[in-house]
DNA sequence: CCGCTGTGATACCTTCAAGGCATCACAGGT
DNA sequence: ACCTGTGATGCCTTGAAGGTATCACAGCGG
């Protein structure tokens, strides 16, 4: 009648790992027991999920819709504990999520005066989380940097602000009022390449996410760490005027460029929720958040 | 670990009768049953969900959540399974809803001349049913009117027409080219006040949802009854140009009202889903789809 | 006051699904 | 020929979900 919630779970691990022994291992289950759930779903669903073929296991096209189509379920199943949990909790509360550099003050501080009975809570995210915590509950609203996967949300533009170039204070270019990407040829990029599209069009790099550089540390670092490594001089990286601005060490400078896309900020939430609160503190985000 | 859908169905039964004896026969289950599987959801969740007071039986705060956030994660389970059945059946497919009286042929021969292996079917709706289809996933996208209830979907605007006013013909207004709605005055609306805003300005009227006269038939009519109930001289309704055009009969006449707001027709579909064939249709209708 | 009715909860039993362990069947490599 | 890694089967135990019978209690009518 009612699909599984466990068996999907148990799907999910087979479609990323492609292997029972391993995803079984990750649920910390015995492996026949995933065997069988999972032709168990099969059954349920009267269609084939994986090409099992001795040798490898590979998804079929109903596994490949399952597995694009069951993370937001999952995602909402856990989302709708979270807020039944927090209601139950008596809290009348509301979530504000930002990026490390935005400053949501303004607008929480309206939103509180508004409702004065309501616990207005604030959740430092990174770029990984950002979208996440709305998909699992942890958040009512979060303001993030664009672009973001919008599928299952709705987004209200906030401001767009410059980017920088963060480099070591020493640099021979660290003296300039501004720079142009050109400046910069040459230079190593200590961040993903499609965080900056206009480098990619510069240096002809196409390397999928990676950090350049051959021995480059693995992608997705925190800021504090990238600028560790530009004070290290070991490269550059580009930075929204505002994240680059909240940390300040005296080894690293920042220098607007002027020939490059701004950073957009943006207000998102879940885009079947209730809209009361919501839209009230996306007005509220509209006056109070600009750029600095 | 995982909630369970089928509790969380229960829970449903329960929250909408307010009442274990009923929500269990509605469910074909035995009551006792359905009283410790909501005490074990409410275990679960480490929330209580009703107040029972031995002669009545309410929602707390957190059952209002919990009622109020599960509809969409039970449509979703729905669609999910809708979706990875018909992937299964090997159909690569593409579902068009649209309301009566709106001609989708254009679009949908485009994106079958642009994707000649894809099936393209099309689903039609009724008033209710226009939203529902995206969300239980029977269509992937559906052809509405304005105004909808937009949680959880995108919507993008196609087009406005006029409404007009559907009298019989024997009426004394039948022979005119146009209408104020002021010339209704008097008039019996055989529909809910709340399809035109207008009327409940025009006349006060502030009943809730049910039609207007004293023993009015019961709300949510389809068109064609409420054509037949025109024609049978108890009252007129207001639709929307391209609906009435689509019945026609002589007997009823339809003449366009100029003082009323314009009836707007959309496109919407799911917000979590998948985006490029949606988007491909989408330019598609805004191009193919115009105002009779 | 007593008994009737409708409410949800409890007790006890049965069935079946989910879990574990041991083992099999088979494809590839050494 | 043997070993290794794969998923599938067989058999057992446990626990959850289902049922029936019954209880405890509030309100109502006589």
């Amino acid at each position: 009648m009612d699909l599984d919630l466990r068996k999907i779970r148990y799907f999910m691990a087979v479609a990323r790992e492609l292997n029972f022994g391993r995803a079984a291992r990750d649920l910390h289950i015995a492996q026949p027991v995933l065997s069988r759930q999972i032709r168990a779903l099969e059954a349920e669903l009267g269609v084939q999920l994986f090409m099992r073929d001795r040798r490898r296991t590979e998804l079929t096209a109903a596994g490949e819709a399952l597995y694009t189509e069951a993370a937001p379920l999952l995602a909402g199943a856990e989302a709708l504990r979270r807020r039944v949990g927090r209601a139950g909790r008596g809290a009348d509360s509301f979530t504000v999520a930002f990026m490390p550099g935005l400053t949501v003050t303004g607008a929480v501080r309206a939103l509180t005066a508004a409702h004065p009975r309501m616990t207005v809570d604030v959740l430092r995210t990174s770029w990984a989380d950002q979208v996440e915590v709305l998909r699992d509950g942890r958040a009512d609203v979060s303001c993030v940097r664009l672009p973001i996967d919008q599928r299952g949300l709705k987004v209200r533009a906030l401001f767009d602000e410059p980017r920088v170039a963060v480099l070591p204070t020493a640099h021979r270019l660290a003296c300039k009022s501004e720079l142009h990407l050109s400046d910069l040829a040459g230079e190593t990029l200590l961040q993903p390449y499609d965080a900056v599209p206009e480098w990619q069009a510069m240096t002809g790099d196409t390397a999928p996410s990676g950090l350049s550089g051959p021995s480059g540390p693995p992608a997705a670092l925190a800021v504090e760490e990238k600028l560790e490594h530009v004070a290290a001089e070991r490269g550059v990286v580009v930075l929204p005027q505002s994240t680059a601005g909240f940390y300040h060490r005296p080894d690293v400078t920042a220098i607007a460029i002027i020939d490059i896309g701004p950073s957009r900020v943006a207000l998102a939430w879940d885009a079947t929720r209730r809209t009361r609160l919501i839209s009230e503190f996306a007005d509220l985000a509209a006056t109070h958040l600009r750029a600095p």
